[in-house]
RNA sequence: GCCCCGGUGGUGUAGCUCGGUUAAGCAUAAGGGACUCUCGAUCCCUUGACCCGGGUUCAAAUCCCGGCCGGGGCACCA
């Protein structure tokens, strides 16, 4: 009794320890290794943001855990109401590549109206399939009834009439293809799902090429089966696309892929909805897709967060097909551990205030660029003479409030100060033995250059920046001590302007 | 109204498939301490959770039913 017992604690513990090591994903049901085939289906009507990202991280690990495929397909068959535009193919592409997701495969939907219309005309022949010129309001009312609509049950001749005739002869909204399923469903939105429609519109790739147009159901469910997409990863919104789908696959006779839904993705605080965006765009509220309020893959990334971040908060949450709300502290603490060891330290004082340092040393002094690397090298700061044997320096105006009178504090990295009069913001050199609590940052006049820091909020705190900081690249995160870690957005001699990341 | 899907500390997650060996683990946040390297990092300590009610069972976070709460869908959008 005892053995087993303890036998079984030990497979327990093994069990725990091969979990611990690498937290990954789940396994994927019905994969085999070298055979799964993902795919990341985004709508060019905007850039993409965090909660599209996790679909597209899911699939992209999932195919290179099972040393698969993964597909990129613009699904850009509607160019009216969420209309493509040619630019926000192009930066899809770049934030895909800059979350290091490559993609083997690349496909355009508008390429492939031909072979919707094959298969369409195929399922009218079958009678899986007819077109509907029904009033919608109409329809539904039918539909919420459970009944077929007169156009349903006409002969598969004068179907295949019909569908010719969305071609030329109806109008926009005249006449749609319906695929056939259970008018009984519990579901009413299952019920004859539209498959295609008619768009008389201007597509951005094809121009007025076509004016019957799949609807996202119909080109998925057939992209999906002839790409070979084995394993599909998206929102929970798509769930119940899933049951349409099936209809096809039943009656082509294809075998259904294997459909995962997980829960959405927000970010505490950060606007995501891409018509929302445009909207607030358009109102000049945001300043653009990169707006810092924004979820968008543009927007974190010049704020500074980094494409391991996102990874690895996405693996973390997993496939769960519950909702999250990530708090904007969770993706921060990520991005901190991946940022801290290569940004380099500076010092920014926000509002400026004159500090006068009775005794001070003028000088040159070396700073190190980070504290845990000194092999990194340091920055040099040069404090000037000031005459009548005073220093000034440039100090933060909250600390210079919050410090009482008679306080001695520290210069971090330089000497430690007492202050001597708050209003007149006089201090004084002095030596102590023990290091005091407080250690403020501090800039020489002519070390400095103007620094405008933009916010989470968009709000701008402007300041004083040292401007050894022009060493550094556009684009570097580094960490303005005791302010944060910044992205270094624009630098010149006269300005820098940074995009706050985090504590 | 109808149809799906969820509900574990402040936040996120593990555990739920195959009920017990975990006084429910981890991360983050918060509070405290160490470090003459910052309000960053590192190290240590503390606080803190199985939505509610029934049922099945020797035993329920885990299985079943009901309720409550949250999300999504019900487009000639994707």
């Amino acid at each position: 009794m005892r053995a087993l017992f303890e036998k079984y604690r030990e497979e327990i513990e093994t069990r725990k320890k091969e979990e611990g090591e690498t937290k990954k994903l789940p396994s994927l049901p019905n994969a085999e290794m070298g055979k799964v085939v993902t795919r990341a289906a985004p709508n060019p009507n905007g850039p993409f943001h965090i909660g599209n990202a996790r679909a597209y991280i899911l699939s992209h690990e999932y195919a290179r855990i099972y040393n698969g495929k993964f597909i990129l397909r613009f699904e850009d068959t509607d160019p009216k109401i969420k209309r493509p535009e040619p630019i926000f193919y192009e930066w899809i592409k770049e934030d895909m590549k800059w979350l290091g997701l490559e993609w083997d495969e690349e496909y355009y939907q508008s390429d492939r109206l031909e072979i919707y219309y094959e298969i369409a005309e195929e399922l009218i022949e079958k009678g899986k399939a007819y077109v509907c010129t029904c009033i919608p309001e109409k329809w539904r009312e039918l539909r919420d009834r459970g009944e077929a609509c007169p156009c349903r049950n006409l002969e598969i001749g004068e179907q295949l009439d019909r569908w010719k005739k969305m071609f030329s002869h109806y109008k926009e909204g005249e006449a749609v293809v319906r695929i056939k399923t259970d008018l009984n469903d519990p579901n009413p939105a299952i019920r004859d799902w539209a498959a295609l429609r008619i768009i008389e519109g201007d597509h951005p790739r094809v121009g007025r090429k076509y004016r019957v147009w799949p609807l996202y159901n119909f080109s998925c469910a057939i992209d999906d089966h002839l790409m070979g997409v084995t394993h599909i990863l998206r929102g929970q919104e798509h769930a119940v696309n899933e049951r349409r789908q099936s209809y096809v696959y039943e009656y082509m006779g294809w075998e259904k892929p294997v459909a995962i839904h997980h829960g959405r993705l927000m970010i505490e605080g950060v606007v995501l909805s891409t018509s929302k965006i445009r909207n607030g765009i358009n109102k000049g509220e945001y300043s653009g897709w990169d707006d810092p309020r924004l979820g968008t893959i543009r927007a974190l990334r010049r704020r500074g967060i980094t494409p391991q971040a996102i990874k690895e908060l996405i693996i973390s949450l997993g496939p769960k097909t519950s909702d999250v709300s990530v708090s904007w502290d969770n993706l921060a603490a990520i991005n901190r551990k991946i940022v801290d060891p290569k940004a380099n330290r500076y010092f920014f004082v926000p509002e400026p205030v004159l500090l006068r340092i009775r005794n001070g040393i003028p000088g040159k002094y070396y700073l190190r660029l980070h504290p845990d690397y000194p092999q990194r090298g340091s920055r040099v700061l040069e404090i000037p003479e000031s005459g009548n044997g005073e220093v000034e320096l440039y100090v933060p105006k909250d600390d210079m409030k919050s410090i009482p009178e008679g306080k001695i504090f520290r210069l971090k990295d330089l000497w430690n100060v007492k202050l001597i009069d708050k209003d007149e913001l006089l201090s004084e050199r002095v030596e102590t033995e023990e290091m005091p609590k407080i250690k403020i940052q501090w800039l020489p006049l002519r070390e400095s250059i103007k620094a405008i820091v933009v916010m989470g909020d968009a709000s701008l705190i402007e300041g004083l920046i040292e401007r050894n900081v022009l060493m550094e690249k556009e684009g570097e995160v580094v960490q303005l001590e005791r302010f944060g870690f910044c992205r270094i957005d624009s630098a010149s001699k006269d300005v820098v302007t940074l995009f706050f990341s985090h504590k």
